[in-house]
DNA sequence: GCGGTTGCATACGGTGGCGTACAGACGGCA
DNA sequence: TGCCGTCTGTACGCCACCGTATGCAACCGC
């Protein structure tokens, strides 16, 4: 038995670095060989098709995005903020998960798939979000606006190329978490 | 001279259609005038090359996210209040500029000079933001912050696509507008 | 060492898209 | 009516990519 050269998991890693660069269109069996340093003859041996190393990479990044942030959050600890704050940095700092995160998004709104797998991976992060800022108020109405505005600043933030005048964007940021997260009464 | 059956305008409103609903790489030649019910022989006559009108594409997206909806905006009028839901309404409610502001703030993650324009384009929209929320809150910093989250909000809100329990996605926004744009003191 | 197993290189057919070339249809204009 | 310019249909060469088939060669257990 020869030995495996080009695993199943070196061609979902590559395909996850294409579709980060280049979206869903830029992950091509003969491109991700050849950033392998192989050809694509081994491919089909670890997948049926193209369809197969696409599902293939949504279930890895799916399973990073949720419980292995979630587990890392809890697995530290700390307070409601600092949970929060870790929570935000692993999934929306990270160079791996952020451009994966924003060319999943992207990939959803052409796949239906692609976007029950996405609003899965939501549904579990604005749970975490309701439940960490559902201890720093009362008004479950309140809790929800919050979480809302959180999610779409952890997101939009990256979408938004200008600056602020003399702010940097972290100054601006750090303001804009004191409007959502009220120091404690 | 005869007439001419498929103008330069109609290939740039398919394109923009097709960028709209797949992305840049959606935008094929051959496909547009499929769609057209035209061959492709024609488009060479209006366009050097696909690029070209790529680029005619952006051009009239670029206008018609600034210039008007800006001369809009003022030439309707009303506080600052209502100023800001119309140009909200008016780039991130309509069928139109919705998708093409989310499909061009894709490929710019992907394009440099894409990226430059729509960095442009989000130039005028904040300074918008900021003009119109300067008119509710004294701190420069305060403003920037909050124009920042209303921003955030207006894209991202159409990038989840979760519930909110009991509760409908306006009434969740109208609750975190109410965060954003406090009633006037 | 030796044979079987297995991953890889290579080659092939099929498809789809780009850009070019050219003939003809069609409508305005004299 | 007949000319002329413009757009269109069609065909072509080219390239990138998918998925398949077939040898080859390296590696493993024996």
């Amino acid at each position: 038995m020869a030995r495996i050269r080009t695993t199943r998991e070196a061609w979902i890693e590559q395909g996850l670095r294409a579709l980060a660069a280049g979206g869903p269109d830029a992950v091509r069996v003969e491109a991700l060989a050849k950033d392998l340093g192989v050809t694509k003859g081994g491919f089909y041996g670890s997948f049926a098709d193209r369809d197969a190393l696409l599902g293939a990479m949504l279930d890895t990044w799916e399973r990073e995005a949720t419980d292995e942030v979630l587990a890392r959050v809890e697995r530290e600890g700390g307070d409601a903020r600092t949970r929060l704050t870790r929570a935000g940095v692993l999934t929306f700092s990270s160079d791996r998960l952020l451009p994966l995160d924003l060319a999943v998004r992207e990939w959803a709104r052409r796949d239906p798939a692609v976007a029950e797998r996405l609003r899965r991976v939501d549904e579990r992060r604005m749970g975490l979000l309701r439940e960490l800022l559902g201890t720093l108020s009362a008004d479950p109405d309140e809790v929800e606006a919050r979480s809302l505005l959180a999610f779409c600043l952890a997101i939009g933030e990256h979408l938004l190329t200008t600056g602020h005048g003399d702010r940097t964007r972290a100054q601006v940021l750090a303001r804009a978490a004191n409007l959502l997260f009220p120091p404690s009464p």
